[in-house]
RNA sequence: GGCGGAGUAGCUCAGCUGGUUAGAGCAGCGGAAUCAUAAUCCGCGUGUCGGGGGUUCGAGUCCCUCCUCCGCUACCA
């Protein structure tokens, strides 16, 4: 059984929609997205989820805030987070929302699994309380304000508070989570993550607090009125109810199930969560564990946290809509390396979407393509009978190791602007190579000469389209299009196929092109930076 | 305080287990070409590889120390 038939399952953290979404939320779902397309492209069977997570005490005082019903609030704010997954060509294959009956199901699976194995017990949990983190704070965590009331670090008034809460015997599994990540070195990514997390779990675990009386607005304890399941438990459970738990066992067996090849795509925010309770959660409930979990960085604007009270949060769309959906998702895939923090600006948006996809790929489509329709009426040039250059060759050969060997190593690692920097590589040698053949100069002294070159480039344009497919789906697919390359052939594996000399068998004709990629400019009041 | 990461060309960064003249992209300068979205191609870098010390025939790459930034964690209470 070789892994391209085995399905493979990822996820994104589902979003809190207590807010709109910004760029952060949407720098994961694109990075996921593309992991995800790639792995269609591998022949996989993929199924991806995202979607958000809107139980707890901070939506149900917003929505009394309002004065409505929290699930009026959650299907609001939830709708802005599928509107961007959809504008932002995100292929989930659901979008889950924690208030779905069917999650509620599957949470109350869950815990009554860990409480068949012993792990729960209930208890009182006292100390101080703050709202606003919807967090218990030690006493020695707090400060003290300026009117001497307490503060929690975060700097948020506390309260004491006692109330009988459910608790999970988390310390039960340090052992095994420290086995787990010493069997499995990939467990945790990337690998400065892991050693955080590793310290942490070797540092001892205490139990979890893991329910609230303090409000309603969640999933319900089975059989223990009044308590609420604490979040966490709530919301790492989302991956299982998209995958059928506990109801449907074949869903489970295909996308949850033992030596399953499972990924979460989360921030690095959270990985304490992930990496941590959330297998401890799956070992107590007897359930299969992820594969990997993968804590991606921060993006700072102008290399400046983004904050609201700094004003300078931004909106994925309003981007999306000024430099186009492709083009920030190139951006975003290409300049920050996948795992480490990175900066966006306009202007580097901009630069980047320039210099790369319209001027070095987009062009260099262009000027092959236009050039076939111009001088060979749009007709397949023809490959002379072994005429074959060592020119000819080394760029096949250069194109081909990137598309069908680099690219998909690199996507396959989660290593995106790995697998960027290589295909650009092989556009820069279509560059090189149209130059120096010049069939504008062949046209007059060797048209045959000519066809060839302009085959081999249609050829590695070709390959380069299907190859960051996963980048760029829709501007590839367009570009496919015109080219006349059919669905079934836009994978990895059928990216050196026979789809060329079949358009020329089939009589296939090039439209004049269309550019891809509109050159940008900035606004003139923009280009300055904060220094 | 502990642990970990980072500090490399104007900018963004790559440099695995130490080994030829330290690399890429962007920006800049010079040239070529004119098929193409004035896009492309070729050539051009006297960089204290954060500072200092050490090991070695040889260190950006290992050790010590100091400085700056970041993350996780702890404590002072």
């Amino acid at each position: 059984m070789s892994v391209m038939g085995k399905p493979y399952t990822i996820t994104t953290a589902i979003s809190y929609p207590n807010g709109r979404p910004h760029i952060g939320h949407a720098y994961e779902a694109i990075a996921t997205d593309a992991f995800a397309r790639f792995q269609r492209m591998m022949g996989r069977d993929v199924f991806f989820q995202t979607g958000t997570d809107e139980h707890g005490l901070k939506m149900a005082q917003a929505a009394r805030g309002r004065g409505v019903e929290p699930i009026v609030l959650a299907d609001e704010m939830s709708s802005y987070f599928k509107d961007m997954d959809d504008r932002l060509n995100i292929s989930y294959d659901r979008f889950i929302r924690t208030s779905e009956a069917e999650h509620h199901r599957a949470s109350q699976a869950i815990w009554q699994a860990m409480a068949d194995n012993g792990d729960l017990y209930l208890d009182r949990y006292e100390g101080w309380y703050s709202i606003r983190d919807e967090a218990f704070y030690d006493e020695k965590e707090l400060t003290e304000g300026e009117k001497g009331e307490k503060l929690s670090p975060q700097g948020t008034p506390v309260e004491w508070n006692v109330e009988e809460s459910w608790f999970f015997r988390l310390s039960r599994y340090q052992e095994p989570l420290l086995r787990l990540y010493a069997e499995n070195p990939d467990f945790i990514q990337p690998e400065s993550r892991r050693n955080e997390v590793l310290r942490f779990v070797e540092g001892g675990l205490s139990d979890l607090s893991v329910s609230r009386t303090s409000f309603d607005w969640g999933v319900k304890v089975p059989g223990s009125d009044g308590h609420v399941m604490y979040v966490w438990v709530d919301a790492l459970t989302n991956y299982l109810t998209g995958c059928g738990y506990p109801d449907d066992g074949e869903r489970m067996a295909r996308y949850w199930a033992e030596g399953g090849d499972i990924t979460h795509i989360i921030g690095k925010d959270i990985v304490r969560f992930h990496a941590i309770y959330w297998p401890a959660f799956l070992m107590s409930a007897k359930l299969p564990l992820p594969r990997r979990v993968f804590g991606h960085g921060f993006l700072l604007n102008r290399g400046e946290k983004m904050s609201k009270s700094l004003g300078n949060v931004a909106d994925p769309l309003e981007l999306a809509e000024r430099f186009g959906v492709d083009q920030l998702r190139y951006f975003l895939l290409s300049e920050v390396t996948f795992g480490n923090d990175g900066s966006y600006s306009p202007e580097a948006i901009v630069m980047k979407a320039n210099s790369d996809l319209a001027n070095s790929f987009g062009n260099l489509a262009q000027r092959t393509l236009s050039f076939i329709a111009k001088n060979l009426h749009g007709a397949m040039p023809k490959i002379a009978d072994g005429a074959e250059t060592e020119e000819d060759k080394a760029l096949r050969d250069e194109v081909l190791a990137a598309c069908a060997r680099a690219v998909p190593d690199a996507l396959d690692a989660l290593a995106p602007s790995v697998a960027i920097e290589a295909w650009l590589r092989a556009v820069f040698a279509c560059n090189a190579y149209i130059d120096a053949q010049a069939p504008w100069a062949l046209r007059k002294t060797d048209p045959v000469r000519m066809e060839s070159v302009l085959a081999v480039l249609y050829e590695a344009i070709g390959m380069l389209a299907i190859a960051i497919r996963p980048v760029i789906p829709a501007s590839a697919d367009a570009l496919l299009d015109q080219m006349g390359i059919g669905g079934d052939d836009r994978t990895y594996d059928r990216i050196a196929g026979p789809w060329y000399k079949q358009l020329q068998e089939g009589g296939f004709t090039l439209s004049t092109p269309r550019p891809l990629f509109p050159r940008l400019d900035l606004p003139a009041d923009e280009g300055e930076g904060v220094a």
